[in-house]
DNA sequence: AATACACCAATTTTT
DNA sequence: TTGGTGTATT
């Protein structure tokens, strides 16, 4: 974000010493490089190594950020690159935003930002806008996301008379993704492959769509890659231009690199400009890659991504492509407690595929890894929601608690016993904040202004809000547009003069043509964000929320807020719809104190002092379509996802399984996860739940350690304990109770709620009465039907009965 | 254009 | 069982 405005594609820095020069060497031989004190012998030399390839093998928590970050200082400090010369790609943009921010902390004010420094994407991206012309693009392209493309999809999927009900546009986008991380063109796709998809026509599909790109003067991510890949194949003079600025590459997280980066990379990094095609034998390509000095960071242990095109075997391969490699392993950590490190080492040794290293701490033992059965997920909820208050008891910030699932329909659980609780926590993931149908509607407008002929904008925004031009009228812009080969908005203002609609709708269409020309005009006279809001308020856009009284809508127009406050950071609109689409991510807002709740997937790079990991259990997780979709790699993914997720803890991992679990609807018995089998006994203590009822075994589905767990072994004068017993009397015991028969299963006792007993409780009256109108941020609007100290029961009028703490409502 | 009903799918997610 | 989507009806 920041580099677009700062530093157009060519613009030079300001002048840096010439590298190698004698005031460079002279400055790093009188400074001693404070960068370099802190670093162990194996990160020091990763840092170091300048010349050649090398690749980083940095176990969780072993400092690989720092090692990454350090290593740019160093080639920057001792003269070898000017900022501008150094290639370093990310996958996230939160990635790169940390390693600019280290950065900037590093080297205090003497460089200024490192114009490449950014994702994959992004850089790419910026790559293309220079050189757009040769690829059939303008400089200005749109870069599409999902929504845009399966909507392009679905007009060229009836263009072809295919029924999207059997060959779903989703379903295409998907392999044309694939292609496209692969590193395909349509032409490149094996015919077998493009065959699979709409009796035959997969293949031409692909490259209409890529063609009608073109004509939208549009790129989908995947683009920013592959049509940089075909930029490099067809101009080697621009490849070659690239490969002589890079003078040094680094590459954060390359096991999850997939086909296409690996080429990418491959290209810039060799001398010669030629990169392998796919299947080619790479040592042949490879040659010259020896002399060039590019360095990856990254963990084979930590590969999660597979199933999104990541290709381990890129990491592993490494030696091999890049020869005369040095690999450096990092393998102390300086996360988490000895047992904590000694159970997630112990566990990923069972895989087979793997460079393998030994990771190691001087930390202290610690506690234990809890292993934790439920009888069954709600009681599962309830132990760690226990377990929580416990540690916040003892002086624990919610801040240092996360909770990490398998999937996300695990996470509404834990919600909805959190909001019992009155626990705040905040649930990391979801849609993304430029995914946002608010967001997007809010950025049709603007691209529809910025460039007229952005079909997919207009379409998306010409009845929204509504405007009485329906199906029947984009339908018949869309025959007027092909016919005259021209955008739809140009039809738009021809249709608009003709009767061929009828007057209302023809009168509405009209106002918005109008508005769009004023707003192009104003855009001359008035900043992009003034316009912004010109534009949302006199579209009618903001209020169409503003009446809303859907739970969301406040947070849409906070939203809708948000975007125009990020607007200010660019210098114009069209600086700011270039950018956007790659840069946007979830917003911050994370000074409260909350438990984080997210999937093991997102917790990757993060880490907690305290960390539950529920679900563990054959078939949640190892996840049942990992394994056969899979098979022995889909376990090995697996693993090392069990693997993250234990290293994410510092000082306490915590996990859980539930012996009947609900699945589609219907109650199912589980036998506990393999990875628990798969711990060291001499780091892992078994507890019993602290969540309410017992549990009963695993029933006799193959056999576990922990089918004989002894349930109420001890004395418990715990909240949890207590409501144990009183559950235990009110449901006959949760021994025998259906057991075997999953049908119908465990049956849902009724949630049981001590005020008096929960921590956070404060018996003090509600403000609210009976039959108040209520709000609740995540439920909506509804009544309260029932009142007990701060508990209230509320109908909503959305999503039904719940009882909530009234502090998370106000009055409607 | 709004509501009602039927139908289908139901890991993980960045850019 | 749920939720989301898409079609059919008013």
């Amino acid at each position: 974000m920041t580099e677009a405005r700062k530093m157009p594609a060519n613009d030079l820095p300001a002048y840096q010493p010439v590298a190698g020069g004698i005031a460079a060497r002279a400055r790093a031989a009188a400074a001693p490089a404070p960068y370099l004190d802190n670093l162990n012998p194996e990160q020091r030399d990763a840092v170091e190594t300048l010349d050649g390839p090398v690749l980083v093998l940095a176990g969780a928590g072993t400092g690989k950020t720092k090692v990454l970050t350090s290593r740019i200082a160093h080639i920057l400090s001792t003269g070898r690159a000017r900022p501008g010369e150094i290639l370093s790609v990310t996958f996230t943009n939160k990635a790169a935003r940390e390693m600019k921010h280290r950065l900037g902390i590093m080297l205090g004010q003497a460089v200024e930002g490192m114009p490449w420094l950014g994702t994959f994407h992004s850089i790419g991206g910026r790559i293309l806008r220079s050189h757009a012309e040769l690829v059939q693009l303008k400089s200005n392209f749109t870069v599409l996301d999902t929504d845009d493309q399966i909507r392009l999809l679905k007009q060229l999927l009836s263009a072809e008379n295919i029924d999207d009900k059997r060959w779903p546009a989703r379903m295409l986008a998907g392999l044309i993704d694939g292609w496209k991380n692969r590193g395909l063109t349509p032409a490149q796709v094996p015919a077998g492959e493009a065959a699979v998809f709409g009796n035959g026509k997969g293949g031409k599909l692909y490259k209409d769509y890529q063609e009608r790109l073109k004509t939208l003067n549009a790129a989908d991510f995947g683009d920013l890659l592959l049509e940089c890949i075909r930029l490099f194949r067809e101009h080697p003079d621009v490849l070659r231009s690239y490969q002589a600025r890079f003078k040094f590459i680094l590459v954060d997280e390359y096991q999850d690199t997939n086909v296409a980066q690996y080429l990418w990379l491959r290209l810039l990094s060799q001398g010669a400009a030629r990169a392998p095609s796919p299947g080619e034998d790479n040592a042949i390509a490879t040659q010259t890659a020896a002399t060039r000095n590019i360095c990856c960071v990254g963990d084979d242990d930590q590969s999660i991504y597979g199933w999104r095109g990541a290709e381990v075997d890129n990491i592993l391969r490494f030696e091999h492509d890049f020869p005369g490699a040095k690999v450096i392993r990092l393998e102390r950590n300086y996360r988490s407690t000895g047992h904590i490190l000694a159970a997630a080492s112990h566990l990923i040794a069972h895989n087979e595929g793997r460079l393998g290293k030994t990771l190691r701490t001087e930390d202290v033992d610690g506690e234990k890894v809890t292993v934790t059965g439920a009888w069954d997920s709600e009681e599962e909820a309830r132990g760690v929601g226990e377990e929580i208050e416990q540690l916040q008891r003892e002086g624990h910030k919610l801040n240092d608690i996360a909770i990490l699932v398998r999937a996300s329909f695990q996470m509404r659980e834990f919600e909805d016993r959190f909001v019992t609780l009155g626990l705040p926590y905040r649930v990391i993931g979801g849609p993304r904040f430029y995914e946002r149908a608010e967001i997007r509607d809010a950025l049709a407008y603007l691209r529809v202004i910025n460039s007229p002929a952005d079909d997919l904008a207009f379409e998306r925004i010409v009845n929204v809000p509504k405007r009485g031009l329906g199906d029947a009228t984009v339908q018949m812009l869309h025959d007027h547009a092909r016919r005259r080969r021209i955008p739809l908005s140009e039809a738009a203002r021809q249709v608009i003069e003709t009767d061929e609609m009828k007057p209302k709708a023809r009168g509405s269409l009209r106002d918005l043509m109008l508005s769009f020309e004023r707003w192009r005009k104003q855009m001359e006279v008035v900043s992009h964000t003034e316009l912004a809001e010109v534009v949302l308020d006199e579209s009618g856009y903001t209020e169409m929320w503003q009446k809303d009284r859907s739970a969301d809508a406040a947070g849409r127009l906070e939203n809708l807020k948000e975007l125009v406050r990020s607007m200010e950071e660019f210098e114009n609109l069209q600086g700011f719809l270039e950018h956007i689409s790659l840069v946007m991510d979830r917003e911050g807002a994370a000074d409260e104190d909350a438990v984080s709740v997210m999937t093991l997937h997102s917790a990757k790079g993060l880490e907690f002092d305290n960390v539950f990991l529920p679900g563990w259990e054959e078939g949640l997780f190892p996840h049942q379509r990992a394994l056969d979709e899979q098979g022995r790699a889909g376990l090995e993914e697996e693993r090392r996802l069990a693997h993250v997720g234990i290293t994410r803890a510092r000082k306490r991992a915590k996990l859980y399984f539930a012996t009947n679990r609900r699945i589609h609807g219907t109650w199912n018995t589980t036998i506990p996860s393999r990875f628990l089998d798969e711990l060291p006994a001499a780091n892992v203590e078994i507890t019993e739940s602290k969540g309410g009822n017992g549990w009963g075994g695993a029933g006799g589905y193959g056999s576990s350690r922990f089918d004989n767990l002894e349930a109420f072994g001890s004395t418990y004068s715990t909240p949890g304990w207590q409501r144990a017993q009183q559950q235990r009397g009110r449901s006959g015991g949760g021994y025998g109770d259906s057991f075997g028969g999953n049908s119908g299963g465990a049956k849902k006792r009724p949630m049981v709620i001590e005020g008096e007993l929960v921590a956070k409780s404060t018996g003090t009256d509600s403000a609210f009465s009976l039959d108040d109108r209520v709000f609740h941020e995540k439920f909506g609007y509804g009544h309260v039907t029932k009142i007990d100290g701060n508990k209230l029961t509320i109908d909503f009028d959305k999503a039904g009965e719940k009882k909530v703490v009234d502090s998370f409502v106000r009055a409607a």
